[in-house]
DNA sequence: AGCGGAACTGTAAGCGGTTGCAAGGCTTGG
DNA sequence: CCAAGCCTTGCAACCGCTTACAGTTCCGCT
């Protein structure tokens, strides 16, 4: 690997010329730059970042945790992973202006992955992270050593940045809807994981909401993991009881493709038979048949706009946390009943 | 930041000690290490990765280079994230293991991009790249400073690490599908961007599997570039011409679908009225109605093999360049006008 | 008692950049 | 002709960690 010694010494220079000319430094006099530019290109010398980031103490190196639940062999449509996608997506776009770069990380809450979390944090100048990842307690500790901003994670957290989706007036919505305009009575939900904040969040406003309706009740919970397969396994408890309710909501829009999916195999047409909705509105969720009634979810902000914070912070370590609270709306499509076209692709 | 230093001194030790401890060394004494152990927890101590790095040359992390068809404002459906993002998923969980992470960079063509890449180069110990990034030449010579694997670039590079799909095979059988067993004549081709290999590969096999056919004839080549965008305008070309072709074959499913909804909008019924195929199996293919009948490529096992190659690579720079070729098959659904369940779901 | 060696621990020299400070060369003005 | 001052450049310290090498200390033996 060539140093800047090495340039140096082709051409003549002393190392702190060749410093000044990689960064531009109006110091140098215009021939000796030339001459360094030359051999700078004719050796592809490309300063080691790790000795510039030492001495510069920044590392321009943003870190990014998430789930990834279903392991290393999980495939893409058994996982949340379109979700997570879209955030590094979104959070990538904002830092490639900045000189940041990304550094991923996935796993699944333990020991083993918040030990590779810590040890990330000794790579990166701040850290994003996606949803509940640790516990609170080690993520408070970890915020006091590096800025860090967490998406989707715990709203109660005054003492962390955090970036949700207010889950509560979505899904409220959705429900008014399913109830309201649609009057179904006997209502089931499917649920997320138990360590996903968003899941109970959005389970706790669906169970709010059906009590709010008058004459609507919750016929049954049924435990999901955010997978398809889990959705699948939803539906064939369903059909294990002989008779459907009248609406099933899905903790997202996963589960409810393969509730979706389950059910169909099983004869049992949507939304004819039984309405059906998801949440999150990912991008197959307009792709099935019927089209998914679900709500949408303002992804790719909630990755900008954490991104965004994760630089303020970095730039004034001081400033107080805050908790962004994003906009969720009911988007209405086929599967709860409606006719196409009623809001819809 | 607290440093070795404050962990010495608070320990009343020297930093060989600390390091010695941090890294398991078996020579320290016991009590010492306990009493060291004990100063790094309560300092909340991470070692600043990139001081390791300088020291032991080694930086514990790839990277990995993609492009970013549609620039910062794309939305998932308009791009081909879903494949990039699978060979991520694939490539960090082989890396995950070995104590490495994927730091990444997207951007498009152009000096720009080709400058971060270059600056990425040197905070990493390796590099991924997927398809076409930049021009061979340059490609050449980032790979005699770097260890250096390119995923679906073009096949005839000998100099290169190189990981590709078989399209030929893959689209030959598909459109022998369509040509000999549903006896389709007239056939559409829906390219993708002129600067993917795998674009222009898949193209040229669909021509000349076309031309080997005895009666069947390429009525009409339209370009598109792989979004879903694309496709819808792909769709109101043919729309505009007044008369369908029997076949639509296109280089990928996210304009396959594009076209889907563009027909359908239209009145026209898939497959009764035309025939269609995609390219890929990504996730939604066999979600939208009619299930997209398209080529299966084994996106993660090329990312899953592009990542142990660069570990070989970097362990062992001296490795000769070599090619692989992954399979890639035809499967048949409903959209080219066979029966569901003739292969499918 | 004196010595060899094992077991620990400390000293200090890097790793490859950056940068404050000082020095050398020139220009300019008195 | 000399001093002052600007422009360039080099010297060397430092960023935080690792490790070769060089002590110390403590045993066990002879």
């Amino acid at each position: 690997m060539t140093t800047v010694y090495d340039v140096a010494r082709v051409a003549g220079v002393s190392t702190a010329t060749v410093s000044r000319v990689m960064r531009g430094s109006a110091l140098v006099n215009p021939d000796t730059r030339e001459r360094v530019l030359a051999v700078i290109e004719s050796l592809g010398f490309v300063p080691d970042a790790y000795a510039q980031g030492l001495s510069n103490r920044r590392k321009d190196v943003i870190g990014f945790a998430a789930l990834d639940r279903g392991g290393a062999e999980m495939d893409i449509e058994q996982n949340s992973v379109l979700f997570v996608d879209q955030i590094v997506h979104a959070a990538e776009a904002v830092l490639r202006g900045t000189g940041y770069s990304l550094l991923l990380t996935f796993g699944s809450r333990g020991q083993e992955f918040e030990q590779r979390v810590r040890s990330l944090s000794g790579k990166v100048d701040g850290l994003l992270m996606a949803e509940e990842v640790m516990p609170v307690e080690d993520l408070r500790g970890l915020a006091k050593r590096i800025p860090l901003v967490v998406i989707a994670g715990r709203r109660d957290e005054s003492e962390l940045d955090v970036l949700v989706a207010d889950n509560v007036t979505g899904m409220t919505a959705l429900v008014s809807h399913l109830t309201g305009h649609h009057r179904y009575r006997r209502l089931c939900f499917v649920t997320g994981p138990k360590d996903a904040p968003d899941a109970r969040e959005r389970q706790a406003a669906f169970e709010e909401a059906v009590l709010a309706g008058r004459d609507s009740v919750i016929e049954q919970i049924i435990h999901g993991d955010f997978s398809e397969g889990s959705g699948a396994a939803a539906a064939r408890v369903l059909l294990g009881r002989g008779s459907m309710p009248e609406a099933i909501v899905c903790a997202n829009d996963q589960m409810a493709i393969g509730v979706l999916h389950e059910l169909q195999q099983a004869q049992i047409r949507i939304p004819q038979d039984v309405a059906l909705t998801g949440f999150d509105d990912v991008y197959p969720s307009r792709l099935v048949d019927p089209p998914l009634t679900t709500v949408s979810q303002p992804v790719r902000e909630l990755g900008t706009r954490a991104a965004q914070r994760l630089l303020a912070r970095i730039d004034q370590r001081a400033l107080p946390p805050q908790a962004q609270t994003l906009p969720t709306s009911a988007v209405i499509r086929v599967s709860c009943g409606c006719l196409p076209n009623h809001g819809a692709h």
